[in-house]
DNA sequence: CTGTGTGAACCCATTCACAGCC
DNA sequence: GGCTGTGAATGGGTTCACACAG
């Protein structure tokens, strides 16, 4: 296929479909069509198809696709396909449950540090992860960790994101409620749930 | 205005400024542009402009938006005039943070009641609310409670949608990483940490 | 005959440009 | 003069329909 711009939509989809894949693996499914894959998220075929024909051809007509090998394929895509180390910065509530959460392994994504500035926190352990001084935060340039997590109150999130830069992460995961500003080649994506929260009421017919 | 049809991407906006709306309020500014506005979000003018329009005409040219005005406004139009009680099923690790969550008071959210089906946790308290028995959730039925909270392992998230649903819940905000069904009435929105995270990669230039 | 891949058509959000009001 | 509000133009994502491969 010749060169035509890629959606952000479609990349923004794509976890999406890998995860159904990933599932799909789990259960020995050996080829999945177009359409099974869109009944599974309810979206329409044709737009998984076309997402796919972005970025080329995985699929074989009157069969569908091989489970493993698409999934393989987007996960090339996605950049996934080699493991990615992260930083963690807030060990507080939130950062213990990010520690925990299982999900990220499915992606290949592992947390190797983490940071704090609570004195009382630091020098303990969660999962298995010491937690260093923030001010410490340098330490990370030796290991090759290429996104960071913020798991800090408002206040402090934006110095961190900078500190963050500062040592040469390429992407943030951003759990405070605030934009933070950050060089174009770095891209942040933030969750802000009570936000996320804010938009449900609108759909709901007030009572 | 006459009608026109509403973007969806207007209306997942207007959180965003509403936030920012808040803060400008906290600040005791007055009177906010669109340019401002739009420069603590980095999007442009029009776009803020153009979304506000199709809601009504909230600002006065020559001056700008008065942010008390405006803010009072953005709530009505998301149903935030009023204040939203929400139940939460699974007091895990995951359901204490969202408990003790700070950022969910200023759009005007409350969690009233908190579910789980561990024995051990039920009759404890978090956060002043005491943990009840999922097998009771009729009980809410009692109280005015729109929105549910699911924060409870991939495999009982389905379950306990549908009897969310049963008990009249009209949005759901979904922490369990997996689509969950739902009757058309019903809004759900479905945050996913890790798929936030296999997002990030895409952008970062291999290494 | 089934299901993919894709140019073309369509639709809709974004962007523009300017009229109108303070 | 400054800033809003909005039709019109633009641009791009989605949907369609069908050629083509298995």
């Amino acid at each position: 296929m010749r060169y035509r711009k890629i959606p952000d939509e479609a990349v923004w989809r794509l976890p999406m479909y890998l995860r159904g894949l990933l599932l799909s693996l789990e259960k020995s499914q050996e080829t999945i069509s177009s359409q099974e894959l869109a009944d599974f998220f309810g979206v329409h075929p044709w737009q998984i198809r076309k997402d796919f024909s972005y970025f080329g051809a995985f699929g074989t007509p009157g069969v569908g696709y091989k489970v493993k090998k698409l999934s393989t394929q987007i996960k090339k895509i996605l950049n996934l396909h080699v493991s990615h180390k992260a930083v963690l910065v807030g060990a507080g509530n939130l950062g213990a449950v990010i520690l925990a959460y299982p999900g990220f392994k499915i992606y290949g994504f592992e947390i190797t540090a983490v940071f704090d500035n609570n004195p009382q926190k630091i020098g303990q352990k969660i999962e298995n992860i010491s937690i260093k001084d923030v001010s410490k935060l340098s330490l990370i340039k030796r290991q090759k960790i290429d996104l960071g997590i913020i798991a800090v109150p408002r206040k402090a999130a934006q110095e961190v994101a900078d500190r963050l830069v500062e040592m040469g992460i390429k992407g943030i995961l951003n759990f405070s409620p605030c934009r933070i500003n950050v060089p174009k080649k770095v891209k942040v994506i933030t969750i802000d749930i009570a936000m996320d929260l804010a938009r449900l009421p609108y759909y709901i017919p007030s009572s």
